[in-house]
DNA sequence: GTGAAAGCGCTAACAT
DNA sequence: ATGTTAGCGCTTTCAC
């Protein structure tokens, strides 16, 4: 069932089919009915690939999304798809699993789809410009960036929150109530990712605080699922490390941690303070309400597609925008006893 | 850069290039290395367009995911990718809004991929034979299936718990702890949906219990969000309506359910039972533990593979599995004080 | 307003 | 082992 077919049935050129198909004007109001009453009729679906291989241009942004049903990245890609379509341009979405390469996905697509520019929403935060070279289309990394590559500034865009600053943040919360010994709850990564970051800045928040950092408060999670979060805690816990105060690198964990405390007997925030870097919606939802920076994620999604299409359509160069993480306060911290 | 640049920068015919990079057999080993080599440094990408387009069968399987990061679907879509790849073919992933079209998304992925079959997760449960018209390989519903539509049994494949008994299931487990006035909560949507039919086995349980149903138990959410959820909650406690336990058609809106009761000043279990379905990894960090009846996840993934694959490759026609939800104990219910 | 024909980038015969 | 060529299904000039 091709256009072709559709053609010798109606009587007419594919170049007629075409036209109908794309709503051109230079057709005739009968002609123009035959053919699509034929279409509905055939079961006839165009074939997109010989479509985006004939046309020279598109007016399709790319979504790259790394991480299956990251629950965190739900808002972000509904107000993403929405601000794309109605600055008149076409989300074309892709998901990866974790282990996959986004810069690989996004090159296949914009040679597939002829793209305008590239959102990469989650990725690695070590590219070389050579393994870039293969994206010739503007792209901008949202709520990540290339603080461990060696990507020129002026080559991307980003939107992301500082990650050291807001841990930073986070840590002092539990300072200013009082809290001396803290725990952190990381993931266990190579040393460039959004936990090595976080970690930092909850590392130099016990230092300008004049604490000195204790190793034995560490608790590294395999993965940044929660039954790693789980695990770790609970070892943490069985270590006799003593602690009032835990700081997680993100929700997920930390309500492993919370789950994890009670399951030992220690209630939060009365026995063990928690607070963590995110703003899923679902930490709203447990008890105690999880105290998180959240990023924000309409905010995000917006300035990505804004900064992504200025820089295509020549208002701008690549910016690197740093958006603020605002604090929402939980049921979760409390001052120390 | 097209396979034709390629071409004449190493100074061969197209079609060796194409050979290479298809890893075919009939190469010189000199030229193949010349060619990768080459095709390394210009950051050179096969327009799958192309290639789709001109091969006439592939070894693809198309996943059409509805609702974007549904937390639920995140291990069968692992577990769907993982045993497609065992069988020799490759997973064509494609995520789609609740209120997007699947079988035009799976048409269209049909033409352009060349696929040789479809597995939909998440859909509508009314699809008319009209409608799949345009869908001319075999395809499987994944946790859902046609109950309230006409398509005839043998012309898809579906696995899916029965959602009725399921629910009929869970109330009945209430009812066994001695409860009477049990809650129930249901997302507001037509007739036609997943939580109509768990409604149904929540009556039923109820009518076989001798117990009258009362409308004033029934708390209707918006949607099937945890917001929607806590709020026909709230007002549901507010309406003064009478209740020992609550029946919730989902893990999601259970959670918030829960939260609720806290909020209203009901313990749960104590001043409230609270069970569902579903069997989110989520349910299980929160306090108490949810308890819930497991889709099983792993099975209805590799299942509606199987299935598939035995289909399309003639092994069998078209199958209906059923299978069995698994009860997970958690905290949430107890026996009526 | 409509048709004929070129060609998008690639693979797969078919030659050599 | 390598090159030549004919399309895949569609859009888009360019004629008429």
């Amino acid at each position: 069932m091709t256009i072709k077919d559709r053609a010798r049935l109606c009587g007419v050129s594919v170049s007629t089919v075409s036209r109908v198909l794309n709503d051109r004007p230079d057709v005739s109001p009968a002609v123009r009915e035959a053919v699509l009453s034929a279409v509905r009729e055939s079961n006839y679906v165009p074939n997109n690939s010989a479509r985006s291989l004939v046309k020279t241009s598109s007016d399709d942004v790319g979504l790259v999304v790394r991480g299956v049903s990251n629950p965190f990245y739900s808002d972000i890609i509904k107000t993403i798809g929405r601000e794309i379509d109605a600055a008149g341009y076409t989300m074309v979405m892709q998901q990866i699993g974790a282990s996959e390469d986004e810069i690989a996905c996004g090159a296949i697509m914009e040679r597939e789809k002829k793209l305008r520019g590239l959102i990469f929403l989650g990725g690695r935060w070590d590219y070389s410009p050579e393994e870039l070279g293969p994206i010739t289309v503007p792209f901008v990394c949202c709520s990540f960036t290339n603080s461990f590559g060696s990507l020129p500034r002026e080559s991307y865009s980003s939107v992301t929150i500082e990650d050291d600053l807001a841990a930073e943040r986070a840590v002092s919360e539990l300072v200013r109530l009082g809290h001396r010994r803290i725990a952190c709850l990381v993931a266990e990564t190579d040393d460039r990712s959004i936990s090595e970051l976080r970690y930092h800045g909850y590392l130099k928040a016990l230092r300008d605080a004049g604490i000195e950092p204790d190793g034995r408060l560490v608790a590294r999670a395999g993965g940044f699922n929660m039954a790693d979060g789980y695990a770790a805690t609970v070892r943490l816990l069985d270590s006799g490390a003593e602690f009032t105060a835990l700081f997680s690198i993100s929700d997920a964990m930390a309500i492993a941690a919370i789950k994890a405390l009670y399951d030992r007997g220690r209630s939060v925030p009365g026995g063990c303070s928690v607070i963590a870097i995110d703003g899923l919606a679902f930490s709203e939802y447990i008890r105690p309400t999880l105290t998180t920076l959240c990023q924000p994620m309409a905010e995000m999604g917006e300035e990505s597609v804004k900064i992504l299409l200025d820089v295509i359509e020549g208002r701008s160069g690549n910016r690197h925008l740093i958006v603020e993480p605002v604090l929402r306060r939980g049921a979760s911290i409390a001052p120390r006893v």
